[in-house]
DNA sequence: TATTATTTAATTGTACACAATTTAATTTTA
DNA sequence: TAAAATTAAATTGTGTACAATTAAATAATA
């Protein structure tokens, strides 16, 4: 099993990588398609439903993405009325996002994606728990790396 | 270390994979910018380098692309001139896409590119294998239910 | 305290990614 | 063979990503 040309596409983990980020990318877009958000804004709607009330550096931090992401990001999310953006009293520097009613609401429908997920996967526990170990050992590594400058 | 809450983001394999494809990209985003290519325009050209003359069709179907996405980045590539673009004579539907010599020239500079970043990734053998069969596993699965349509 | 440095978002510009539609060429079939 | 169906790219429109720069506010310090 061993690979004898290294250029060979195929026999390459971050090209999996790269084609599953997007597959699972499209499982949660007919997953997400009734509440009217993409899978990077679900992201945001998560530590929101976790900790109302959160900076964009605060969000950007948990996600590992900039302001010139999530500034177009929140802005169309607060078009579609699931969030609040307004500028901290304390820290006029720092945007504060938080959930309106709207926002809230959606919690609840949201509640039954992860285990929609799980089954649209369907690989077993003990494989999901193997792949989650290495994948945070792999990130631990790379992040490690690009997070230290 | 059983999950309470299904909800909480960072319990979420799927977060890892999206944040992992990104980590991954910005290491070839490095690796690459001597050759003054992307990631995806690597991916088009290691088949290239495999296998000169493709069409835009075959290339899609191999790297999981559409046309939507392959017909400006083409462009890109070829006012970079490292490859052409022209209509197949038989079939005028189809475009062919070929290396130019600049295109194939820069093969030689690509070698080091995969032992780099295994040297960047630093995981034992054991582990990638490990990984790769999980992803690989994974990835069948996915595109089982989305290629069948 | 006035100046300098740092921090937080926003902006600008480039490059994917993909759904949906359009256009042109080729096949199929009535 | 003419009409209908299919196929391959291109186009249109929306939404990330991210490097680099800018603007404004705050913190540090000379």
């Amino acid at each position: 099993m061993e690979d004898q040309n290294p250029l060979l596409l195929e026999s390459q983990i971050c090209f999996k990588i790269y084609t599953l980020e997007r597959e699972i990318t499209k499982l949660y877009r007919n997953l997400l398609e009734d509440l009217d958000m993409t899978y990077p804004q679900y992201l945001v709607m998560l530590l929101l439903w976790e900790k109302d009330a959160m900076t964009v550096k605060e969000i950007g931090k948990r996600l590992f993405l900039d302001s010139g992401t999530l500034t177009p990001m929140l802005k169309r999310m607060e078009v579609n009325g699931i969030i609040e953006r307004k500028r901290s009293a304390k820290d006029e520097r720092s945007v504060i996002i938080s959930l309106t009613n709207k926002g809230k609401e959606l919690k609840e429908k949201a509640e039954c994606i992860p285990s929609k997920l799980v089954e649209d996967i369907s690989m077993d526990n003990a494989e999901l728990t193997i792949l989650n170990k290495t994948l945070t050992n792999m990130l631990y590594r790379l992040q490690g790396e690009t997070t230290s400058n």
